[in-house]
DNA sequence: CGAACTATACCGGCCGGACGGTTGACTGTA
DNA sequence: TACAGTCAACCGTCCGGCCGGTATAGTTCG
């Protein structure tokens, strides 16, 4: 991935994968093709083709990217939360409740479309994102909280994560809020 | 719905959504097929075009179906529930960790298998559903426990039923008792 | 007769992917 | 400095297959 000239307005293969998680969010899954793709991220569908060679190799762009980028930003919060029995979950509460809701709205989203899209495809390809979670689930484990708790923290995490994800329902800021307090309660520390 | 005469080895309508369900489960949304769908419920392609005019009716049947079982199941495990504060809570607890593990990976595999084709196909086709989680967030509002609590104990069931939905980790059986007490203590009951 | 199908053929659109250009920056060399 | 050659980065078109939906003619059963 070496740039040797000036690039151009961004790289290439980012625009096309904006692009492509773009159309999903608008469109829905169906609504990504390489023709759609390519048109909206301003590039030729050979151009994109050189790129990605294929849809598929589309799709691993995608989810590497938000493997990366969710292990990176779980490693972030975690080591701003202080060392101690229930780090990780604290970790987990702030990073699903302490977020603003745009951000969150915009995380979850951009997920989510990876998410649908990759599944669609193949299932095997969120294996990226199964080992991320395996790692902090492996984390969670060794947290020095009575078992089940973390496991909890995370499950109600992922659940708000699916309500957005097919829009089944949207908590209020003060429902949010009410889960949080009630959520620290597993930890035994104040919300 | 009536069937006024002797239904044959069952009814084709329901073979036909049996047999797309299964198709989703086994091929995934992107197998389901009108053509796979008449096959696999021993139907000829225009049978099933009788029984369903198109891939979204056949879609629309599907949710209804899954709705009205989930809208059911959820009154009969609320029935079973003493009253008091915390029944709805209750409820859910019972009904995410009280079940035979088959039972529920049956019970989430079809969901799953119809959620996912019908977001792909259209994300307003989920509306029967979300009008069925409506009316149960509803009772868990009113159910005379702190606010947050209930919301927290069906967020951590909905993300456990997106941990198979996506096959992102499955908990051993151990796992799941641990999360069972541990949301209990939102109840102030015993597990 | 009509409801509930079967069987088959067909159409039109869409989409993934292949392919053969073209351009423009850089390189070697004389 | 000039010029040929190279190569990455991209363009645009075409093809083949699949799928939803239509059409139609026939069949079985009550």
């Amino acid at each position: 991935m070496q740039i040797s000239t000036l690039t151009h307005v961004q790289d290439a293969r980012t625009r096309i994968l904006d692009a492509a998680e773009a159309i999903v969010r608008g469109n829905g899954v169906s609504g990504l093709t390489l023709d759609a793709a390519a048109r909206q991220a301003g590039v030729s569908k050979g151009g994109l083709l050189y790129h990605f060679s294929s849809k598929e190799a589309l799709l691993v762009g995608l989810l590497n990217r938000l493997a990366s980028f969710v292990a990176e930003d779980f490693e972030t919060h975690l080591a701003s939360q202080p060392a101690g029995p229930g780090r990780v979950a604290r970790t987990m509460l702030t990073w699903g409740f302490g977020l603003a809701p745009e951000d969150m709205n915009e995380r979850c989203d951009r997920a989510a479309a990876v998410f649908l899209a990759a599944f669609h495809h193949d299932r095997a390809l969120l294996d990226p994102i199964r080992a991320v979670v395996a790692n902090i689930r492996r984390a969670a484990d060794a947290d020095g909280l009575p078992p089940g708790h973390g496991g909890a923290i995370m499950a109600a995490g992922d659940g708000l994560f699916m309500a957005r994800l097919f829009d089944l329902y949207s908590p209020t800021q003060a429902e949010m809020t009410d889960m949080h307090t009630a959520l620290s309660g597993l930890i035994g520390a104040p919300a």
